[in-house]
DNA sequence: GCGTTTTGATTAATCGTTTAATCAGGCTTA
DNA sequence: TAAGCCTGATTAAACGATTAATCAAAACGC
């Protein structure tokens, strides 16, 4: 009861020219020994047909799917819109489909995600990890795409200088006191982000950083940051690692009464959707997906074109780490001296 | 130079234990007649060579591949992890893998990108359209997943039971002007949702809609949205047709010294990541993603089974619209006669 | 003009699976 | 006991593409 696959295949190209099979194959991919105008006359034929070759006979001979797979264990990362897009184009422009693998963010079934990709059989994968977890070199090439100080990380944006790039953008706008904000202190990207800000700061600024994640496992889900408090403390600038945490400092502080950023400012990471639209807009830095994307996917390539016999491995590309991009907006501005809560603890 | 796929194949397994390759692939699949012992024996050993079963081979035999299409013309929207998270684990339990096809947001390429997933020979696909376009059946089965009033629509949120019980919520609360803050006119849902909240009201209250868009045409992109002005006419609540434009709504009502919930209420649609964690933390409508992918997917692969001749067709289910859960949180309370701002206008 | 290379095409095998058709026995039944 | 049926297996033919091997004829060199 198998579906007649619709459409033509090669066998009805060549009986229609009078040709074999093997010459309309070789006149199509340009292979083999054709003359010039019999390899004409098959693709306009072809075309005229409107030949589509069948993705099933062609893996089955060559062993190759021309399916990358994507895997993304912290799938709700608001992120993903802008990788799977990136990562599709790019894959996309390389004659590849991408196939996706969710592991509904739990650790633990990473690996059954990615043994069902390799099970569809695709020629290779591009890995975005969670947090810290280390990829066991799959059945198949890996890119993977994490953190420039990684072990084995293919491609990442440079995380460091990014955030490098806050601290020079703060210091400059006369912040002195910085508290970092960040969800998790394993991931490395937030480390890297941290570390850069830090190492970006003059030597008369300070710094403190407050992990949400621990926070919360003490006070609760959802708790209040306690931001205010930091504000009375003095500290005039708040650098979230990542565009939700900016938008939860953002929303507390404004909910306290502070304004921003005539009081303190706020800075973020990513350009999440929603930064350019809150008030005020976000000041963030940006990572160029596309790129990343792109180096990734063809150094994937690349490794699956060479190696005929196919194994697994983490695969590299020439440009390992690519630079972020600070985009200011209103939530950031000069230091406030004396910001509003001061006064109020006057009072 | 084909990679000669590792593994095991059918006929190591058949050769290995002096049988047929048929009666290996009956045992495997069930199918044939085959002694249960047989079974039991080539099972066991199939399981301890880690048989994969070859997709390509599978494919090119029965006419199916096995996988599903995904299409998303509009991937910025924020509910795309979600979506593509469920549809991936419905997918998947189904046995079906999940093909991403993107069309950067441009109605035009979305073609295209259905071509893209045609070639690779999808047995199906999922399609959540942009705005008000409609699918020309493809090559393939296809389920539409949109608004339950869309002619063509396979199964949707009940957006308009969703909008219902949003302004259920704010009538219940004291609020009897109510501003709607939607995107785009011309999209199904929002529309619905609108409707919906305007059908939810008591004869004694008032709407009046908003739309983004047609705004930021006339001033900008990024514009205000001038709420602290509709404060003062005497709205009460706002309640936006998605959890980002009620995140700018609440962002600029905070900005403006109007304190969410005391002086008025914000209610958005969806329950995207950031609506737990912001302060006030926003009451929304969710949408059972998990339901309706499930829904949706189970009707395009009865309709695949079904249909042994491969032909276009938008499928159908049982269950049309699926209902809409109020989550109640602190951006929504009663109803503040004499708002702040309206005293300031006194001063 | 004869041996040799080049050109342009064909033949046939192969990838791994599914499945209709066939077949050899053992069992039933009249 | 012979004809027929069920059971448990095998045989072989696809599915559609790629590609190594082959082959005939034409072009070429000396």
């Amino acid at each position: 009861m198998a579906s007649p696959r619709p459409g033509p295949n090669l066998s009805k190209i060549a009986t229609s020219l009078g040709v074999s099979v093997a010459t309309v194959s070789n006149a199509l991919s340009g292979k083999g020994r054709v003359s010039g105008q019999l390899v004409e006359r098959i693709r306009e034929h072809a075309a005229e047909l409107g030949y589509v070759p069948s993705q099933a006979g062609r893996a089955l001979r060559t062993g190759r799917s021309g399916v990358l797979g994507l895997v993304l264990p912290d799938i709700a990362n608001p992120l993903f819109p802008k990788i799977a897009q990136a990562i599709e184009f790019a894959a996309s422009a390389a004659g590849y489909g991408v196939l996706i693998a969710d592991s509904r963010g739990d650790v633990a079934t990473q690996t059954e995600a990615i043994n069902r990709l390799i099970e569809r059989g695709v020629d290779g994968m591009v890995v975005i990890p969670r947090r810290a977890t280390r990829i066991s070199s799959a059945a198949c090439p890996v890119a993977v795409i994490d953190t420039p100080s990684t072990p084995g990380n293919t491609v990442a944006a440079d995380h460091w200088q990014g955030g490098q790039a806050i601290a020079e953008h703060l210091a400059g706008l006369g912040h002195r006191r910085i508290l970092i904000i960040g969800n998790n202190q394993e991931s490395n990207v937030q480390n890297d982000r941290a570390g850069g800000i830090r190492s970006g700061m003059r030597p008369d600024m300070h710094s403190e950083t407050l992990w949400i994640e621990r926070l919360e496992q003490n006070i609760g889900s959802g708790c209040p940051l306690g931001l205010a408090e930091k504000v009375r403390q003095g500290f005039t600038a708040f650098a979230a690692l990542s565009d939700l945490q900016a938008l939860r400092a953002l929303t507390e502080l404004q909910q306290a009464g502070i304004t921003v950023p005539a009081d303190v400012s706020v800075t973020g990471f990513d350009d999440l959707i929603w930064s350019p639209v809150v008030t005020p807009s976000l000041t963030t830095v940006r990572m160029d997906m596309d790129r990343i994307a792109g180096i990734a996917v063809s150094a994937l390539v690349d490794t699956i074109r060479r190696n005929s016999i196919r194994e697994g491995m983490l695969v590299t590309a020439e440009t390992e780490r690519v630079a972020m991009q600070l985009i200011v907006r209103q939530s950031s501005g000069p230091a406030n001296p004396a910001p509003k809560t001061s006064e109020m603890e006057n009072m």
